[in-house]
DNA sequence: ACCTGAACACCGTTCAAGT
DNA sequence: ACCTGAACACCGTTCAAGT
């Protein structure tokens, strides 16, 4: 019976927000696929049924982590020393983006919840706030900078979906899929062998994701540079 | 007797083609959460574990369904009449990209999953060979069109992924959350305000997404024929 | 007010058995 | 070779009951 006592002593009360730092804890930690109402229920010490105390259902759980993880996106990139917006609206904005990034890498799960969600999430409407404000600040016009937060989607947030995930474990069955179809696709057999000949230690990673990631980031920040100097 | 003789002469075996077709069928009709083994089984009139003879499993089911939209793509795309590729890159790219837009809207669940696919699946391999070689007829180098691969992303296919997406069903209770959000958000509030003001009829439906999607695919090409340009 | 246990209606998938 | 029925190990979620 002490003991009893002692353990409901040690853990404090349930709440909203000790549900969903689990929730990303447990993401983090085991993947996303591990984030079930009954794991999450036993990494707090609970029963999965007491969850619905604090959240309505696992949609819920899965909104409210996406709001834990954007809220460090916003604390991370405030805390970034960063151009003043008003200087240079690209490079202000690029800093955030890329912060953000390395938010994201500590998230992996992320992503891919963020892209399944349809409700607005009060983080997330506050970054797309910020990001609205760099370019307001560079001088965009409220239309322009729409068209900008549409265009740079996802990547606003600091990450795109890649169509061709690296192999995950040991070997690439992805090239020899490819080696299958050789002869329907040239071109992208011969921009393997060059992109591979080009960089060698990039032969296995198939792409550097950075690197893609900052140059569609520079194309979209430059044509919408153009067009705001253009107006 | 006879009539169970008559039910099974009335329907083709089965194969891993019909099972495939029935699924997007499936998902076409009642959406992606309806695609179960159990409910495509009995689309097919047949027991559930038969699937597993012609599909190693759901994720293989997914996998083919994706094949068998994106092959519809390359048909349909290879069916619309565009500019000669080496005369103008970007416009027989634009048109391309646009036609299978088109037909990713009879199939509204296939860009969530294709996102979700880490596998190659030959179709996608073959759409991106296709943009490719318009890429190089128009002159651009391996290694810019790699990049600008990359750079379009899912939007190489038709889609992107909307971010805050329009409430599904009848009112616009995002509208509320953002008008609860504020006084934290002036510009989006100011930008919202002055795009509805701009045109009526958009108050409802938020933003135009084929416009969107139009400004963001000609930025990016844009931005990749001035790199071609300069090298 | 907060938490629990049993139960319900689903999943994908295995296995051994039928024809 | 192809299909089936029963069963297993999971899900999210409800409900009535406990404290």
């Amino acid at each position: 019976v002490s003991a009893e006592s002692e353990a409901v002593a040690s853990r404090p009360p349930l709440s909203r927000d000790r549900v969903l730092h689990a929730a990303v804890e447990l993401a983090d930690r085991d993947g996303i696929g591990a984030l079930t109402m009954r794991n999450l229920a036993q990494e707090l010490g609970v029963e999965a049924m007491s969850l619905y105390h604090h959240v309505r259902n696992k949609e819920a759980v899965l909104d409210g982590a996406v709001e834990v993880v954007v809220e460090e996106l916003l604390t991370v990139a405030d805390a970034t020393s960063t151009p003043p917006a008003d200087e240079d609206w690209r490079a202000a904005l690029r800093g955030r983006i890329l912060a953000a990034r390395t938010v994201l890498f500590r998230h992996p799960w992320a992503p891919a919840v963020i892209e399944t969600r349809a409700s607005m999430i009060p983080s997330v409407v506050r970054w797309f706030e910020s990001v609205l404000a760099i370019m307001r600040a560079g001088g965009l016009s409220y239309d322009l900078a729409h068209h900008g937060l549409h265009a740079l989607g996802s990547r606003a947030l600091g990450f795109t979906q890649e169509l061709f995930a690296p192999p995950e474990g040991e070997d690439d069955g992805s090239l020899d899929a490819l080696a299958q179809l050789a002869d329907e696709v040239p071109h992208l057999i011969a921009m393997v062998a060059e992109t591979a000949h080009d960089d060698p230690d990039a032969t296995l990673g198939w792409c550097d994701d950075q690197a893609e990631f900052e140059f569609g980031l520079d194309l979209l920040l430059d044509g919408l540079e153009r067009r705001r100097a253009a107006s």
